[in-house]
DNA sequence: ATCACGTATACTCACTTTGAGCATAAATCG
DNA sequence: CGATTTATGCTCAAAGTGAGTATACGTGAT
């Protein structure tokens, strides 16, 4: 029984530019960075962070651990050795330059980005693919189309742009995912269906870890370490907005951040886009201390 | 490099029981459950649940990843081979039977139980010695007074109870907890001050499950796993405060349950306890599906 | 029987939070 | 100069949240 067990370490490796959210990815987009975990490692967080900052000379800022995977049937190859995947989620800050291996994450997800109102995508294909599952479930149909309605916002219910995860799984039972079809025998009535896809269950990681992360901006101030030192509340905001896909009430993000005394001024001015110049904010490194521990809410516009 | 890791999986499994939250342990106390992950299974999860059935012969309700050790000093002996543990939450009712295996967590973080106030242990041995440790900090001095105040709720800041893990954490770093004198020499100014400790890291993963599930109640109806399939409102409040360690506004906390329509009634009553006889309600399990996805709020008292 | 006590429920109330809209100010661009 | 764009200040209503008050309905003791 006792074989050799493979560990691998897997970074989710978040930055924002150009305002879009991207990854970090290998093969022209088709892999997450992962390494084999060392034992000299002290901790496993150093390990990626080691890891990490070695091969991309990022200063990672932010870690956290995201979730242990080891499903069996889940890498595409049956008869490959058995592996465990810790993945970790890391921010990092935006660097203008050297584009290559960062992905949109829209790319892999692009039924999560609803910036500009909900993608026709979803109403065109993904929904109607997923009514013919719902139906062809059986005594199970009803039940399906629930789920179909509560994670995707259909029929009344809100869209919730937490259930990242929960959608791509959805989408992999139903068949409409690549990683999907590769895993069962191929069928005619099924076929990918949208989003580009990844290696063995790398896609899964990423939604996980972009689930993860738009819970996370709502009750701690982990945006900043994705902005770079001076920045304008717009651009703070636009920020929240690509990573959480969607728009955000001015005026009340910057009553929150005000309130909540997350920034302070330079007292410098920024007039890089048109209009009133806007004034330019650092983050108050005091907060993590302050209140390591306590909320950090953002208002998100319900239309 | 590359030498074997063993893989273990550790059950953090709760259940409640004469108003007391319970984990289940071994040798009599002082080791959580645990055993090797074996490659035959097809998941992790399906792996701890077979292997925690079989042991236990609980159905286990709720389960839930917890987190990934794989520190290097935590485990006391610096030449055990590394291991790997993924610790997982699970939730199970209680029997009223066979208590023997079951310890109160508050055993082991006596700190932690504020149902009848906060408990003089802080006030009167926990404060003091922190206090001394912020002292001895030199140049680090105010921040750990900060870390102190804001982790223990003392100077003003309330008592927050989802940060039993970093209170443990805290009290490790300060040489305060038995686990911690293990890993380092021994020294005259530093006595283990409360609670019983435990194998390895056990016990941190034991914080790390009593904060989750603290956090959980509270936005999604966990809860029920832990009850019997019919009971008072009151009994399932009293769950919650065994849980939270903290008392609940009692008409509050039913005006939540019955707004989210959690509970049906049976249309019995029950005259256990002294008082006018409480209606008996069982959950709802249809909100499972209705709101899969939705938040469940849980009113705590102020004071 | 009735009184004290413990529990169960029903309502009220003030205050905060939150989503949203209106209005004005200060720049740029033709 | 007027249109456009961005910044910023202020108001408002609805919902949520942490309490408190009052009353109903059982039990067991006197």
């Amino acid at each position: 029984m006792e074989r050799a067990v493979a560990v691998d370490l897997i970074a989710v490796l978040v930055a924002v530019t150009g305002g879009e959210p991207r990854v970090m990815t290998l093969d022209g987009g088709s892999t997450l960075p992962s390494g084999p975990f060392e034992l000299a490692h002290r901790t496993l967080q150093s390990g990626l962070r080691d890891w990490v900052e070695r091969q991309t000379h990022h200063p990672l800022g932010y870690v956290e651990q995201l979730y242990t995977f080891a499903d069996r049937d889940r890498t595409g190859e049956e008869s490959a050795p058995r592996t465990i995947s810790i993945a970790y989620l890391g921010l990092t800050r935006e660097t203008g330059e050297e584009e290559r291996g960062w992905s949109s994450w829209y790319d892999y997800f692009p039924w999560e980005d609803h910036r500009s109102g909900p993608p026709v995508l979803i109403e065109r294909v993904i929904a109607p693919a997923l009514a013919r599952w719902a139906q062809a479930g059986g005594v199970l149909s009803e039940e399906r189309r629930q789920r179909v309605s509560a994670t995707f916002g259909l029929e009344g219910t809100p869209w919730n742009e937490e259930l990242t995860l929960q959608r791509y799984e959805l989408l992999f039972e139903a068949g409409l995912v690549e990683e999907a079809l590769r895993c069962a025998a191929p069928r005619a009535d099924r076929a990918a269906v949208a989003g580009r896809s990844m290696t063995a269950d790398h896609r899964r990681i990423l939604a996980t870890g972009i689930a993860r992360l738009r819970a996370k901006i709502k009750y701690r101030p982990v945006v900043f370490e994705l902005m770079p030192p001076h920045f304008t509340l717009l651009q703070l905001q636009r920020c929240v907005e690509a990573l959480a896909g969607r728009l955000v009430h001015k005026q009340n993000f910057r009553r929150l951040v005000e309130q909540q005394e997350l920034v302070e001024e330079t007292g410098e001015t920024s007039s890089e886009t048109a209009g009133r110049p806007a004034k330019l904010f650092r983050f108050r490194h005091a907060v993590l201390a302050e209140r390591a521990m306590a909320g950090t809410k953002i208002p998100l516009a319900r239309t």
